[in-house]
DNA sequence: TAACCCATGTAACCTGTTACATGATTAA
DNA sequence: TTAATCATGTAACAGGTTACATGGGTTA
């Protein structure tokens, strides 16, 4: 039930619809999970059944109307169950790491062109990150009882993105020497 | 199609059983990919139909016969073909940054418990990979080129759990500051 | 004698992906 | 006028999880 609990927990921090969710999904929140738009609004049905959220149609003009869902009293006790419970580390899947894995059965310089295109990839999200870092946090030693947690999350988007600059450098280096 | 590259890629590196394969993508394998024994049969059993892999019983006394599994040419050629079509960077699913983003709703303590937690099998993980790292690759400046590429995975296994490390020390003083 | 390891499998279910579909509005 | 954005959805399929099942061998 991940879907669900990174839905809750998206709901939580704002209210929204499935498309908005979408979006979300596909950048901020994106970061530490994802999910398409079908995915989305298929688990947002099973939500709503199950009174995890509610809706209110929002009328609008000149564009669709939407629903936007907010987490009630049952959800917000459902997220706070989940997130009390113990878990383990989330388990890596890197299709990168699989192809270097039998990189030997290709020429070096494919391995190596795949590197540089991940190492742009990667600093591209290094900066957004850094961008939103220092737009909302521009002063470390300000952080509301709030901020703490998703300064938390972003440091580590930055942290991460800036480690796999650092082994695809390497990594290029190792394969060109 | 992502679980049959990681098991072509296992099997490339050594021909092995779906049991032996369960283990391997438990272990270092699994570093990178995992799998359950029951979606690895499955997809032996597909790899095979299609001609991508072979099987070879293996009688065995006083314990149950096994087949042990081998790319054709064809696997290897899917394999290659894969390895050498570019892909975007895998997308990371976490669940303790989505605890963490939705963590003003349960204590302090409740989070900084499971950064802890979640700090000592990064430390696990990360002797494990040091350990395999000073055993397989004692000298860097003497790798192999085909060890080149185990090498380059398994020190993104250290520097990533070094990483995550570091991130769990850095937020449990934020939190208890 | 109980639990675990070796080795393989079936069945049911849940999660994730891809393609297709609609229809108005807005920017290039 | 073409493409993109807003907003929601269905259908089919592929991938992943959990439970159940078998049966001999080994270790505590």
């Amino acid at each position: 039930m991940a879907l669900s609990h990174a839905i809750l927990a998206a709901l939580n921090d704002c209210p929204c619809s499935g498309y908005d969710l979408a979006k979300r999904f596909d950048g901020s929140v994106g970061f530490f999970w994802n999910a398409t738009h079908q995915q989305i609004y298929r688990e947002l049905t099973k939500l709503e059944e199950h009174s995890q959220i509610d809706a209110r149609l929002v009328e609008q003009e000149h564009r669709p109307d939407k629903k936007i869902y907010t987490l009630t009293s049952k959800g917000e006790e459902t997220l706070r169950n989940w997130i009390e419970t113990p878990s383990t580390v989330s388990p890596l899947k890197d299709d990168l790491l699989v192809k270097i894995f039998a990189g030997m059965i290709v020429s070096p310089q494919t391995i190596v062109a795949e590197l540089k295109q991940h190492r742009i990839q990667h600093l591209e999200s290094l900066h957004t990150y850094e961008a939103i870092s220092s737009h909302y946090f521009p002063d470390r030693s300000q952080l509301t009882d709030i901020g703490r947690y998703q300064y938390i999350t972003l440091r580590q988007g930055i942290r991460l993105e800036t480690e796999w600059l650092a082994w695809c450098d390497e990594s290029i280096d190792l394969l060109e020497s």
